[in-house]
DNA sequence: ATACTAAGTTCCAAAACAGAACCTGGTCAA
DNA sequence: TTGACCAGGTTCTGTTTTGGAACTTAGTAT
């Protein structure tokens, strides 16, 4: 399979990955969040080369992600800001900083901490469940299939036992 | 900056999608946590090349994300599993699902949906604040450097303004 | 005119990927 | 006791995607 198919893929998770899921995108999206809304800014922090900056700056405004406001008239000059879409992606970078802190940290603690305005203290984000609003564990989830899929069940079936 | 180099940056996204960050890793996961172990099952199921496959197993295998273990003797079997760090990975799917279910589904609702066994109702992962408990938006984060990051501070600093 | 700036674009070599075929124990059934 | 079958890989080849550096463009500043 190829990765421009991934996104006909009936999965929540491949589809979210057929947009962000590229290594330097999702840093793009990082430095965003971190205030950074210009083209240099981004090459220079990042590293990236700015051919692949400009293609992923631009697939990132196609699909609203980012937008591209003007900051000055002369010359004309534009900067990339998180849309609502880019915003709600900070579930997904604080779930990845938490992740990375708690397992990668070499024992030097997190590079970066988190304040939480509303309550002042530095915080770690916890998943929680909408309805009963307890911590969610892993092996108390039970996927079951939703109505995305059941419009098309005749996907590729796994087949492993003989007959 | 090439992506081999990415693990040495001091920022905790950066540090996980050294690891997890590629395509076909994060749908290794997905479908792990979906219970699939076998060899010929993700392939299967994901489409995947037998060649990047066994690679990326083998490189999840060595970063203690799976554990491979024996599965029958005769022949000598294995099937891979998460360790406790690929579990922990859970709240990242989470994360990917949610807001590929908000902004990707086609108007169709979500492909799948999930079932919190604690309380028994379908639910939405919400991200809240490990001090207080409340729901954390992003503009109510600021963060703050850590630890890890104060430990050097002569990093390639951005420069944006001239001399 | 000349230099500078932000934001790209172009070019080429190196690396990663997709697809298919092949290999390696080991079992099983005739 | 050979031939088919299986799980779990490895090898090969051609295509895509990256990485790195140089070049372009439109406008300002000196």
């Amino acid at each position: 399979m190829k990765w421009r198919e991934l996104d006909q893929v009936p999965c929540s998770i491949a589809r979210s990955l057929a947009v962000m899921g590229d290594r330097w995108t999702m840093l793009i999206l990082r430095n965003a969040f971190l205030r950074t809304r210009r083209f240099d800014d981004f090459q220079t922090q990042l590293g990236i080369t700015r051919h692949l900056l400009a293609q992923r700056l631009a697939k990132l405004v196609q699909l609203d992600v980012l937008s591209k406001v003007p900051y000055q008239d002369r010359p004309p000059r534009y900067e990339y800001r998180l849309t609502e879409m880019g915003r709600d992606w900070y579930s997904v970078q604080l779930a990845l900083v938490a992740w990375g802190d708690k397992w990668l940290d070499g024992g030097k603690g997190p590079p970066l901490q988190f304040r939480h305005q509303a309550c002042g203290h530095l915080f770690k984000p916890v998943v929680t469940c909408s309805e009963c609003g307890e911590a969610v564990d892993p092996r108390e989830v039970t996927p079951v299939t939703g109505p995305g899929l059941k419009a098309l069940q005749s996907a590729p079936a796994p087949k492993r036992r003989r007959a």
